[in-house]
DNA sequence: TTCATAATTGACGTTTACGTAAACGTCAAC
DNA sequence: GTTGACGTTTACGTAAACGTCAATTATGAA
């Protein structure tokens, strides 16, 4: 009874469509067994559920669905007979430093909003005092240090 | 003596075509002035410059260049007269939890790197031990605990 | 002057990642 | 028996993000 999946159940849990779904088997993401009478549907296993994740979530990072599915065959291949070994760890050291990077990225992003999020709520503290209609004690965060006037153009 | 770029100067430091820089201005995300003789080349600034590096990283991160542009232009807007301050720090907000979410999701990608790279030493640690060919005294790093045999399929 | 280099504006082509419709099969429920 | 939910294939459409010419202009060096 090993559990297995219709592309509904896909679609619904990971919220895609039937078309996504079968768009990926096109490019060789997933390779779904077949049942029924003339064995149209398509059964997936949790390899299949499994690979499709990853593939989201890389997606999410921004590759493209190729890009993913070239991590994911390295990935889940048999390293002892196709890749060295050194091969694939250098693979490994390269990925790494690809997500350091991305790690990166989202650092700054973060510091900008955190930026942002003291400069905009020193003005909100500002107005609110000048006008204090709805006062719903507005955790005002340990006021912030200086003015700063709209700082405008990064 | 207002700090200025070329096109070819933009292209080269950020390795893009100018094809490229041109097509970021057609969406609104660059507003180079005009110079020459009849205004027909692009002079860029010190902000269109920023832009442009803001825009390439949000693109690093998986977003479209409309999303980009929709995010800067929302920093960048004069945040007193147009947008409610609080409707701009429940923008922030949302940003932060889609940064979290990716940092979430780079962290998972880390954590399934490091796994393979445990087992793929182990590995080599193996067939170093059986074939010492050139035993380049590899810090094995702390001798992995089990043998583990190719765990393949996640 | 001539050649190379860098820039311009169209305008059409391409790849990716699906959407959308048409037209059909299957099975359970009413 | 037909309605509805779920599935199928085939095929054309589309938005995004540029690439790739082509034809032209301007500038600077040889």
């Amino acid at each position: 009874m090993s559990t297995t999946f219709s592309i509904g159940d896909l679609a619904r849990e990971f919220d895609l469509t039937t078309r996504a779904i079968r768009f990926y088997e096109d490019l060789g993401l997933l390779q779904p067994e077949r049942t029924g009478p003339l064995g149209r549907n398509r059964v997936y296993s949790v390899r299949d559920r499994t690979r499709l994740k990853l593939t989201l979530r890389a997606k999410r990072l921004g590759l493209s669905l190729t890009e993913a599915k070239d991590i994911i065959e390295t990935y889940d291949s048999p390293r002892d007979t196709g890749m060295q070994l050194t091969k694939f760890l250098a693979v490994l050291d390269a990925h790494r430093a690809r997500i350091e990077e991305q790690m990166a990225d989202l650092q700054a992003n973060l510091d900008e909003i955190k930026v942002h999020q003291r400069e905009a709520r020193a003005l909100l503290a500002k107005t609110e005092i000048s006008s204090p209609k709805t006062t719903k004690t507005t955790k005002t965060a340990k006021a912030p240090k200086a003015p700063a006037p709209t700082s405008h153009a990064h």
